[in-house]
DNA sequence: ATTTTACATCGCAAATATACGATAAGAATT
DNA sequence: AATTCTTATCGTATATTTGCGATGTAAAAT
């Protein structure tokens, strides 16, 4: 409830980690890296999911600015954000660099 | 509720990605890390958050499979899973890599 | 045998997430 | 102006997450 006061690193990861986590997500995701770049409402005949359930998870998508969306009417393409994508590839790269001198455990 | 069935590495990645994504579970992943490798319960000390709090946190990444814990009665050796570990990163650096070629968007 | 130490687990409350159908909203078409 | 198409948002139900204090547990120390 409190806010404990993380460094923003840790906040920024962690954001971009709880987009992450949830399959559809993911799934919307590498099918936005498929098809290039650009895509349509089309998710929805993809996934066996309502289309309000799509609009959410898109929703929390582009609200961790892993994704944009453009609005070519009647539809909307959205888009990786490259910039942002970056920044999250940045953050998990350098989290996942661990350099563990041998076991130096204290036993 | 019902279960999409979803590829075994998207679903690997979610999970990954779930555990990761809280602020509290990305520090204890770093404190870790800072430890070399182990370290016990005196994450209590560090963090303004109840033992019980605490525990549960470890609970879920042991369960990620992030983490693991090693008896040394009294006390729990935790220290980071180098297997899970570098199966996490590969799943993170893999779904990183897009290959965009140009903007070759669908207008 | 009792106490202490170090964690885990239980039970609870509050907040957040997930999914859906129904409805709203915006622009284009008729 | 009414209809259609595409997407967002609302309201709701259920499930999961997060946090806490209290209690349980297992081994070590007294």
């Amino acid at each position: 409830m409190e806010h404990i006061n993380y460094k923003e690193d840790t906040e920024a990861l962690a954001r971009f980690a709880k987009a992450l986590g949830h399959p559809t997500r993911i799934a919307i995701l590498r099918y936005l890296e498929n098809q290039s770049c650009c895509f349509t409402g089309d998710l929805v005949e993809v996934f066996p999911l309502a289309q309000s359930t799509i609009s959410q998870h898109l929703k929390e998508l582009k609200l961790a600015g892993l994704i944009q969306g453009e609005l070519k009417p009647p539809k909307i393409k959205y888009c990786i954000n490259h910039e942002n994508w970056e920044t999250a590839k940045a953050l998990f790269n350098s989290f996942f660099e661990i350099h563990v001198e041998d076991n130096a455990c204290s036993t």
